[in-house]
DNA sequence: TTAGGGTTAG
């Protein structure tokens, strides 16, 4: 729907004649979107002495609002379409989209009169909503009243654009403003545009678009170059974002606090500890100091290495340099002491976290029940599951996943299933994670029939079994002694569009060495080399036990051979 | 004296 309205709305522009639908067009909420009011002249021409003064400053939250908005209703002279817009951004800085575009509807209903920006934020605030489509049909009817969108319009919906994960159609949006120059995109603009390429994987337009721009009299500043790195370093190019941060410095930009923290995220995630001292000293003789979130990030990094008495220097220094930690601090070290099954005082974390001011996230008590599953201490993770409610958190889909599989673990199969269905009931949309916990479960109980029916239920809600869920099927029959089935079901693999693994040929190659079908296993090893899967110590340690079951030491021997001569 | 931008976690 949105494509057509974009069309229509660009066509308009090019075009610069009123938008076929833009009279009667209705907005989602019945109301028709024009009326007589919108106000065309300018401030200039309505003198702001005679408006009555409307005080922002004592809005709390949204009822704050809503009540201020009834009385600017009501003062006599009306407010400002200033005031008016300006109410529509408190309630839209409050995420409260939906009222924001009830308050607007309402205005144009009660005759108050609207403008570009007003109007902009609309746009904006369809777009937070997922609804970049009426967003363009908004824009359609700018032109009605002879309003042209500028720059933060376009802005709104190319990002509206990127939300919904048009990514494509967001970057030939801003490509038609350049080449057609219906605005002159700003800094603001490339920075959701490159963030937007960037963190949807388009990591090379990205660094092209930046090319670009750094070639245009509007230079890119510092958010830009930041937009950038940040996708690098998410996409494993941390030399290329060290690279990147070395020419922003050179044409006279300085990183800041958020720069940094970018790299040396993208270092700590790739073990590069060297550098990312390095980082740390170079931010600090550049006068930057780190911030709560570098110390997070270092926290993270320290504890996901076991490296928790680092983590705890971490929070000392925090101490002394007075930066506060936050939640997302707490979370990481209550991880790192899970990862090491030091339960209590990860614990002893959870219950500090409220003394501090603070409130325990969900991710605080999924990291705790994730360590006691782990641990096979389920009973303690349940305690926990229980007490999310108690404490006003909503259980999500990961925290789900978490208890199911740590009582599958524990062979408690029915609570499992039980587990599975109050998730349902409770409105927690199961995904591919939690089918193949569940799709595992089936195949751990020889429960064969129910995991094929279960594949297909699967499909059927849109949830497309990945390698993995086959693996634990095919796995599953070759135990079982159904190796036929498997092999069906193997090759019905890139029908699927799946390319297989390393690690589910193990699966058949084991299967067909313990059935002593040599020559399969021949092809098996030929077509994975073809497809680019090399064998690895498991494919040699699953063929030699495979013989060695069949009490075949002659084939088992010079496969030991081989497995050395590769050094695999 | 009305609008838009970047980083963290189970």
């Amino acid at each position: 729907m949105w494509q057509r309205a974009a069309a229509c709305g660009i066509a308009i522009i090019r075009k610069g004649i009123a938008p076929q639908f833009s009279g009667n067009f209705v907005l989602p909420n019945n109301a028709p979107f024009f009326s007589s009011n919108f106000h065309s002249c300018s401030h200039k021409d309505r003198p702001f002495s005679s408006k009555p003064r409307v005080d922002f400053s004592s809005i709390n939250d949204v009822e704050d609002a809503l009540c201020l908005f009834r009385d600017m209703v009501r003062m006599r002279p009306q407010p400002s379409v200033f005031q008016f817009t300006k109410l529509l951004t408190v309630v839209v800085k409050m995420k409260h989209y939906s009222v924001a575009l009830s308050l607007f509807a309402e205005m144009r209903q009660l005759g108050v009169p609207v403008d570009q920006i007003t109007m902009s934020n609309a746009i904006n605030c369809y777009c937070l909503l997922n609804r970049v489509d009426f967003g363009f049909a908004v824009l359609g009817t700018f032109f009605k009243r002879g309003c042209e969108p500028n720059v933060t319009t376009f802005t709104f919906l190319i990002k509206g654009l990127f939300l919904v994960g048009e990514i494509a159609e967001a970057e030939k949006l801003f490509k038609k403003l350049l080449s057609e120059k219906l605005c002159e995109p700003d800094e603001i603009m490339y920075v959701i545009v490159l963030n937007g390429l960037s963190k949807a994987g388009h990591i090379l337009a990205a660094r092209d678009l930046l090319g670009h721009f750094e070639n245009l009299s509007c230079k890119p500043n510092v958010h830009v170059y930041s937009a950038v790195i940040d996708g690098l370093c998410k996409h494993n190019m941390a030399d290329d974002a060290l690279h990147l941060l070395s020419r922003m410095i050179e044409k006279g930009i300085s990183p800041n606090v958020v720069t940094y923290n970018s790299v040396i995220q993208g270092l700590c995630d790739v073990g590069r500890w060297k550098d990312v001292k390095d980082l740390l000293k170079e931010m600090l003789d550049n006068k930057i100091s780190p911030d709560v979130w570098t110390c997070s990030i270092l926290v993270d990094a320290f504890c996901k290495e076991g490296m928790v008495e680092e983590a705890e220097n971490v929070f000392e220094i925090m101490v002394q340099r007075n930066i506060c930690p936050n939640i997302v601090t707490y979370n990481a070290l209550i991880d790192g002491y899970c990862l090491r099954g030091e339960m209590g005082k990860a614990k002893k974390v959870l219950y500090s976290i409220a003394d501090r001011g603070l409130t325990p996230s969900i991710i605080s008590y999924g990291s705790l029940i994730n360590g006691y599953c782990k641990q096979g201490r389920v009973d303690e993770a349940w305690h926990l599951f229980m007490e999310i409610s108690c404490k006003g958190l909503q259980h999500d889909t990961i925290t789900y996943n978490t208890m199911i599989h740590g009582l599958l673990c524990k062979d408690r199969f029915a609570d499992g299933w039980k587990l599975f269905n109050d998730m349902q009931a409770q409105g927690v949309t199961p995904n591919l994670q939690t089918y193949t916990i569940l799709l595992d479960g089936l195949c751990r109980t020889q429960q064969i029939a129910q995991a094929f029916s279960f594949l297909c239920m699967m499909e059927d809600t849109g949830v497309n079994p990945n390698i993995i869920a086959y693996a634990i099927v095919i796995d599953g029959l070759c135990k079982g002694g159904k190796l036929d089935i498997a092999r069906d079901l193997f090759n019905q693999l890139p029908s699927k569009r799946l390319q297989p693994d390393t690690k589910i040929y193990n699966i058949i190659i084991g299967s067909l060495c313990r059935e002593g079908l040599i020559e399969d296993v021949k092809v098996l090893l030929t077509e994975m080399e073809k497809s680019g899967c090399a064998p690895n110590s498991v494919t040699y340690r699953v063929m030699i036990q495979g013989f060695l079951k069949r009490n075949e030491l002659y084939n088992a021997i010079p496969l030991m051979e081989e497995m050395y001569t590769r050094g695999s």
